[in-house]
DNA sequence: TATATTTGTTTAACTAATCAAACATTTGTA
DNA sequence: TACAAATGTTTGATTAGTTAAACAAATATA
């Protein structure tokens, strides 16, 4: 099973029939990057100081009282956060779901990126907080699946990344490449996204 | 190698320290979601019909022309596109090479997707939308090499494949995972994100 | 050519996320 | 208790992406 056999019936076209359709659910996701950080940091301040307030929240993710004023609100109509007696937020049991779920997609991811494909740390990262919120449901399950598998001590799997660690890809031919089009993506891309 | 004995180097505390000061970062990416998508409208334009106008990008990814009118004027700005005499709008080379990567990469990841982590197409394809402009170059790079071993003929790709197929992951222990924090991530991750 | 249609641009308005600064309220302390 | 400091909220501004609608210019047609 080659790369281009299987993209013999995923077509370009097909893609792109389903990509127009697609691309403007990107903001129909459940919470936004911003708020999905600011749900983070309340469970990270809580874990480390047994709280959070506002302030706590504002200084954390360096943004101002007033955004986080805003935001806060947003979360609690949204009940992923509530105020105590004491006015300092705690995530309800349904944030605190949420929050675990983001915890365990951005560790796998960034497990990937670093113990699979080799990425610096930093860099890893920064894709991980980029994308952590954003997989579905199926995805982001049977991701941490192929992980633990992809990491586990079974000699397929130990058979295999050792063999990853040695491969060295050669493009053959650009005709027979249906991940590249016209040129060789590892000729062409060289300087996007570079963070 | 279990992911748990991985995560002792990787502790959470590490991870929620990078996390904090990265967070900000998201919105530093080369170009938004919606630029991205209004240049690889005016690449598959150009192939289909062999022109792209404003009123066609429009029609393509059902907004108004004010909006692409808009849009257009920035990505000339960016030099992503150009208009010809006919004021027709063309990728520049730094466009074309641009459109080529993420094309690569959001290939790369539908096949992950459906072939390997065997998400539905749909699924596969809308979570590849979110995030294919997201990754930097070097995780795109390296993921590509490894969806090609993945798939690859060789042995270990094969078993290894095959392996995972048959791979029921059973939580032993959640003192001793470092994916999940308080409970199972395969009790509690449902109904988020559930595009 | 003259008029109608299409296409492109601009403007006013909306939502979301942010800041700065004013204001209000709560908390701490002298 | 009274004042000062800290914290939280509101307001007015900015940027990005969008719509609707007015306007302008180019193109097509009668």
């Amino acid at each position: 099973m080659h790369l281009s056999n299987i993209m013999k019936k995923t077509t370009i076209e097909i893609v792109q029939d389903t990509w127009q359709k697609t691309w403007k659910k990107f903001d129909e996701v459940e919470l936004t990057h911003s708020s999905v950080h600011h749900l983070m940091a309340i469970h990270t301040l809580i874990k480390e100081n047994g709280y959070a307030r506002g302030i706590d929240v504002a200084k954390y993710l360096d943004i101002t009282r007033g955004s986080v004023s805003i935001t806060l609100h947003k979360l609690i109509d949204k009940e992923y956060i509530f105020e105590d007696d004491n006015k300092f937020v705690k995530l309800t049991d349904f944030g605190q779901q949420y929050v675990e779920s983001v915890i365990s997609q951005r560790r796998t991811l960034i497990l990937f990126f670093t113990e699979i494909l080799d990425i610096p740390r930093d860099t890893a990262e920064a894709d991980a907080c980029r994308i952590e919120h954003l997989l579905s449901q199926k995805s982001g399950e049977k991701l941490i699946m192929f992980m633990h598998y992809l990491l586990s001590d079974s000699p397929e799997a130990h058979v295999f990344r050792k063999g990853f660690r040695n491969f060295n890809f050669i493009c053959q031919s650009i005709k027979n490449c249906n991940v590249c089009e016209n040129t060789c993506f590892f000729e062409t891309f060289k300087g996007f996204n570079s963070n």
